[in-house]
DNA sequence: AACGAGACCTGGCAGC
DNA sequence: TGCTGCCAGGTCTCGT
């Protein structure tokens, strides 16, 4: 769910509720990764939403005097409802509009945020120390080398360091460095330029790739539950330990870095 | 400055 | 069936 795919996903979902007008906020249940402003009905009520974006795996819902930041944490997920339909266990936010639609946040671990961050939300201290997007032309190899010269923890955990880029998550990571056939442990210093050019390439492919799959899901996306998403397909490594590499055919092993899971191909990924 | 561990939560699943 | 322990797509905060 809240890959950075799924988050653009989730925006591009939203767009039918651009120039409506908020009618009403509930909160259910305001103890989420920081708790959702008292004031925030007072804020919105009567603002219209002018546009939304996205920033890291923030989306950013631009209202006439502020910007609200939503945030999907680990187990959140966005749904548009055509009418108020009821609230199920663990359905927290609802940001309701005059024409009925309603946005609804479920997010059972909580992990999620709703922040208002007003007008210079760019100051805000969220997104102030954000690094690039991976997708932007200002990624580069020189730009990775550059940064993670004095880095020499592993190149894993460095890339999903969101001061260095932002949006590479526990499977892009893995993903991304099979595709540059980047060993997850290699310390960060020791990457050539050329090593940092090909990895920045394939974070690159890797999150588009995922970005037109995601795209392709949208419908699922809204629908009952369950969806599976379709870039899972295209996983060469991640949740496949012990299974055969798509290239060399030797398992698929599984490390632990930063406590988290890595998955990587011991034969094509020795750098 | 940079690293690693801990923290925040609930639910699903394997194994006993 | 029920219990226990482990795992999960994020990322801030703190101690070293």
């Amino acid at each position: 769910m809240p890959e950075l795919p799924e988050v653009e996903t989730t925006r591009l979902g939203l767009l039918s509720l651009v120039n409506q007008t908020v009618a009403a906020v509930v909160v259910r249940n305001a103890s989420l990764r920081w708790p959702i402003p008292d004031n925030l009905a007072s804020l919105l009520q009567g603002q219209t939403l002018r546009a939304l974006t996205r920033r890291a795996k923030y989306i950013l819902a631009h209202f006439d005097h502020g910007v609200l930041l939503l945030h999907l944490g680990m187990s959140g997920r966005i749904c548009l409802l055509a009418e108020n339909e009821a609230a199920q266990k663990h359905d927290h936010f609802d940001l309701v509009f005059e024409d009925g639609q309603v946005l609804r946040l479920r997010d059972p671990r909580r992990f999620g945020a709703v922040l208002w961050a007003g007008e210079h939300y760019a100051q805000h201290k969220l997104l102030s120390v954000l690094g690039p997007e991976p997708l932007d032309a200002a990624f580069t190899g020189a730009y990775l080398q550059q940064h993670i010269r004095t880095r020499t923890a592993a190149i894993k955990t460095t890339i999903m360091d969101g001061h260095l880029v932002v949006g590479v998550g526990n499977i892009y990571a893995s993903e991304s460095l099979f595709r540059a056939r980047v060993n997850p442990a290699t310390s960060a210093n020791k990457l050539s330029l050329q090593q940092c050019e090909t990895l920045v390439a394939e974070i690159k492919s890797t999150l588009s790739d995922a970005l037109k799959a995601g795209g392709s899901s949208l419908r699922d996306f809204f629908g009952t539950d369950g969806n599976p998403g379709y870039f899972q397909q295209q996983y060469f490594v991640y949740g496949r330990t012990g299974e055969p590499c798509r290239v060399c055919g030797k398992p698929i092993l599984n490390i632990k870095q930063g406590q988290r899971s890595t998955f990587y191909c011991g034969v094509c990924q020795k750098a």
